[in-house]
RNA sequence: CCUCGCACUAUGG
């Protein structure tokens, strides 16, 4: 039983929900511990309904299960019902007050972020991580930077949010050294690096660290893309867009990068091509924010009849 | 023994 609960896991890690739900229907009895994996492989994609439906199904509930549906809720920014959740735990744990905070500060609630913080009984590295991306996302440069310097201990992802603060700050300076003082770094450590030379206007820099990367993944690729359509070089950004699908997997956002970056320079066709074979061959579903790029694009491009008859057909209602 | 919270990429704020 536990080792079919951790192959469970293995499908539900990897994003393979459908073999996850084939081994979870097919499990003769469903443990907590079952069902709280399922709840997170629906909560972490796009399947709230799904996980709110397996979490009323359930018989019993533990700490975990509590965290997971409020990670869920959080992760799909519901935070009014993150909150009721939250209020209405019988028990909460060092994970619900920081899912909690985490929540706060990306629906720039800055103020009560800080104050669940505060309010906590302890904390940990997690916690102390939590609060200082907290700042850094709500640009409180200083305070992230007061934090970072006070925390008695750090890791690597401590090393990587404060590098990133520095970085949209424009401090790529103070961003380096943060770099260069890392005892270890992984790929999401060199990624923030690569988009720290992109965002302050070193292209060169930034393709070299890209070259430079043992592994690339699609926010390495998607940061080279954007740093190419923001320094004008469409069709390099184009080509690195195509260029990505022999290695990865192209995500939404590496549909937007790729969009915005057509929209630039009012290139229609690539614009066209990317958004159908985005649908076709990787089965994305396209959001509201790929359809206002479209229509941004088409209508830029002057072809109005198409952007009009985009927003009568798509799924979405306009606004 | 297996399951939960924090860092990188788009847009917006």
């Amino acid at each position: 039983l536990v080792s079919w609960t951790a192959l469970l896991n293995a499908f539900a890690q990897r994003g393979e929900l459908h073999r996850a739900e084939k081994l979870f229907e097919g499990m003769k009895e469903r443990t907590l511990v079952s069902c709280n994996i399922m709840l997170a492989a629906y909560g972490q994609t796009s399947c709230l309904e799904q996980a709110t439906r397996l979490f009323q199904l359930m018989q019993r509930w533990d700490l975990i299960s509590w965290n997971t549906m409020l990670a869920a809720y959080t992760q799909h920014g519901r935070l009014g019902e993150a909150k009721q959740l939250f209020d209405s735990m019988p028990e909460r744990s060092l994970a619900s007050w920081t899912t909690m905070l985490g929540a706060c500060a990306q629906s720039a609630r800055l103020e009560e972020a800080k104050s669940l913080f505060d309010r906590m009984q302890l904390w940990d590295l997690v916690a102390w991580n939590a609060m200082l991306s907290a700042y850094a996302q709500s640009g409180y440069l200083e305070e992230a930077r007061r934090m970072f310097e006070s925390m008695k201990e750090r890791n690597l992802i401590s090393y990587t949010a404060m590098l990133s603060a520095y970085a949209q700050n424009n401090q790529l300076w103070e961003a380096m050294s943060v770099f260069e003082s890392m005892e270890c770094r992984n790929q999401v450590s060199w990624n923030a690096m690569l988009s720290a030379y992109a965002e302050n206007g070193h292209l060169q820099e930034a393709k070299s660290v890209f070259s430079g990367m043992e592994d690339r993944s699609v926010a390495s690729w998607n940061s080279l893309v954007t740093a190419y359509a923001h320094n004008k070089r469409v069709a390099s950004a184009i080509r690195t867009f195509h260029e990505m699908k022999q290695t990865a997997e192209p995500d939404d956002i590496s549909l937007v990068c790729m969009l915005r970056a057509c929209i630039h320079t009012g290139n229609v066709d690539a614009g066209r091509q990317a958004f159908v074979s985005m649908v076709l061959d990787y089965r994305l579903q396209p959001t509201k924010q790929h359809y206002s790029c479209m229509i941004d694009l088409l209508a830029k491009g002057g072809y109005i009849v198409d952007a009009r008859e985009l927003i009568a057909t798509m799924p979405f209602v306009p606004e």
